[in-house]
DNA sequence: TTTAATTAAGATATTGGACTCCCAAATTTG
DNA sequence: CAAATTTGGGAGTCCAATATCTTAATTAAA
């Protein structure tokens, strides 16, 4: 993983979410166990994320959970940035220091390179979509 | 970057350390001046070098560190890897809990693809050619 | 031989992430 | 209304990475 813990138990709870039928509330526990995540911490995790708009909470008997639109349009790249600030530092591979566009270190522009597919690749598509196409995976294998 | 500062450090300083002219002793604190690194923590991991070999020390008045012939003929992983472990994590940037070739979630392939080419950048080139690259482009831009 | 300089080594402190616990607030159900 | 259930929020623990400090060992130079 490229993020900590926190940013990955955001984004495999909220594909959790994503795959659940409309409308149905998912208690924070009913995810810890599916998903193999410590449950109060799971808990802090949703919580900061239902300030975020990025789930819906519903409290006492009966409540729990839902996946919201605005976190069905989000990248994971958005999502995870949010709940754990910036994911991948900017810095060269060599990380020395002077290493710029001017004075590129040998590995600079490949990394460059390699640093922007990364990004692309969590930022291009949605929750929604990535959820989704994990879904048929499913069905198709099982 | 994709490891710890740890790595980092001692990156940064084994480059430095191949940037000098041949059979110069350099002081541990003057690598850490150079190179923005706190000194006492740069001496743990100049110490933990040496123990691997990657760098000769000396005690005592002039005395210093010089990069072996084996850190110059290892790569940048060879070395991250030894000083602070597995550098990437294998585990897909979805985090997927059942992500595996046969399930693959739908970013899975490409991210291995990128995994691999990262892998094969900090791997492929020598310290020694990553310093003597860089030397080159200090001495053309400056 | 004494002094100063430098690495080696180990002990201690700080920080941030990961995780736990407890109680309050809200909501449903009986 | 009372009890049970579920999230909200605050406080606290644990651990590893990071960083600092102190003293010992070694060496060169005065």
């Amino acid at each position: 993983m490229i993020y900590t813990k926190t940013g990955e138990y955001a984004i495999r709870a909220i594909l959790f979410l994503a795959r659940q039928s409309k409308d149905e509330l998912i208690m924070s526990s009913e995810i810890a166990k599916n998903e193999d995540i410590p449950a109060h911490y799971l808990a802090k995790i949703l919580q900061r994320m239902a300030k975020y708009g990025y789930v819906d909470s519903f409290k006492g008997r009966g409540g729990g959970f839902k996946i919201t639109e605005l976190a069905k349009k989000s990248s994971i790249l958005e999502i995870v940035e949010r709940v754990e600030g910036p994911v991948i530092n900017l810095k060269c591979v060599t990380g020395l220091k002077e290493c710029s566009d001017e004075n590129p270190c040998p590995l600079h522009y490949e990394w460059a390179e390699l640093r922007n597919r990364i990004y692309n690749l969590i930022s291009s598509k949605s929750v929604q979509e990535v959820a989704e196409k994990y879904s048929e995976t499913l069905r198709r294998n099982n």
